[in-house]
DNA sequence: CCAGACCGTCACCGAATTGTAACTAAAATA
DNA sequence: TATTTTAGTTACAATTCGGTGACGGTCTGG
């Protein structure tokens, strides 16, 4: 019995793109492209699964959200959310929405997959996501909003402490300054690339010796190295 | 052995949808539509939680919860209010009637869950424990709707009193304000974020030395720290 | 009906934060 | 090695943010 899973976003390519890896592995797909289709689909043969973009014209991704835990055919069904701003974690994770597990965009496609069978496996049982990064004496605490080394905290400003914490949860990959841009600050901001660059060098300072996670990529990005 | 919950509601339609997934959560579920029937059943097999809306024909969910609290075989038993009106709270929760948690609707059913688990993992022997809050010399007792250090009382009112303690149930994570606007005023008011920081301004005031325990984290919102 | 409590809004201010530009250092390229 | 490109640094001005005091409206109890 393949597990059915539901796919909304409003850009073709994008969920043309999921469609395939899913079923390549063995799901059964079904797809949206707005909120109204999203629940009309979702109750008609509910899934066991629902992929969700934030961004989407007229009803957006938290309204969906709102909505399918309302209704009770549809409460309990694990939702994965696609969020293009690392700022909006806090509330799609919260009590409010209540969603299962995010996705920055980008991600991979390995990594879509992971989180999915994370989900599907603990068997309806609701664990929520992991908020709390730790990489050895270095650990993010979201929630609380406090970037700590060895316990002892770090005094970071607001947008310090989300760009650590956008490189920390893509850690490994690099992020151009165009990307840390749109999910650092606001998606359309109109701001510098070299502003990033001066967010670096400030952060890199407060962090001292937990500096070292933080890696130049010359020529594309930064990277934050575990 | 399955704990039994009594829902209480004259919306055929909520009461199902609460049933529905009480039921899918492995409660043992019994329903009614108004105060007498509610008694009856309440009186008949004694449950483990009583989930009362407010708003009932006849005899409203404050009678019903008066009479049961007055009654020696469900005066023990925890009662969760549902209630359209963040107005009524004080009285909910108040001496009066002495319920053991309410919720504001439109509500999600996670938070609904989150409460029922919360109020019958204290055990049956519950007492206020866990609805008084201490931190050192402050003390925030929530049914009584009195916050004191070193028992000595604060002059709050409601909506102080509200927003210290939904600081406090969440203490150590930042609240956006526009998180405390949802949960401490209305659900989807049209009130000013800058609104929050008087209200701050005025408890902070009122509790004087105990104001230590309220941190403003700069670009983000306020915390309760221990 | 009136006085007082309570609440939401606003404007102002000082301070923290942030974006930018100009300059320097380092790395890549030829 | 000289040149060019990219990143690190520094300094500074503009902006944003939160605290504060004041004001007017609403509600309530007498």
């Amino acid at each position: 019995m393949k597990p059915r899973i539901l796919v909304v976003d409003d850009e073709p390519e994008a969920v043309e793109l999921i469609e395939f890896n899913l079923k390549q592995s063995g799901y059964t797909v079904s797809t949206a492209g707005d909120g109204a289709e999203a629940l009309k689909k979702a109750r008609a043969q509910v899934p066991d699964l629902i992929i969700l973009d934030v961004m989407l014209p007229e009803m957006d991704g938290f309204e969906i959200c709102k909505t399918l835990r309302l209704d009770s055919s549809t409460t309990r069904v694990p939702i994965i959310m696609l969020t293009a701003k690392a700022a909006e974690i806090d509330r799609v994770l919260g009590l409010e929405l209540g969603a299962d597990d995010y996705l920055t965009k980008p991600f991979s496609t390995r990594e879509l997959l992971l989180r999915i069978k994370k989900i599907l496996s603990r068997g309806q049982a609701a664990e929520p996501a992991e908020n709390l990064l730790r990489f050895g004496d270095l650990a993010i605490d979201t929630p609380r909003h406090v970037a700590s080394w060895r316990e002892k905290p770090f005094d970071l400003t607001a947008t310090e402490f989300k760009l650590l914490t956008v490189l920390a949860q893509r850690a490994g990959r690099v992020q151009s300054r165009d990307q840390l841009l749109r999910d650092v600050w606001e998606y359309d901001s109109l701001i510098d690339t070299r502003t990033v660059d001066t967010h670096m060098r400030r952060l890199r300072e407060k962090l001292g010796p937990a500096s070292k996670h933080l890696d130049t990529v010359r020529g594309v990005g930064y990277r934050f190295v575990e």
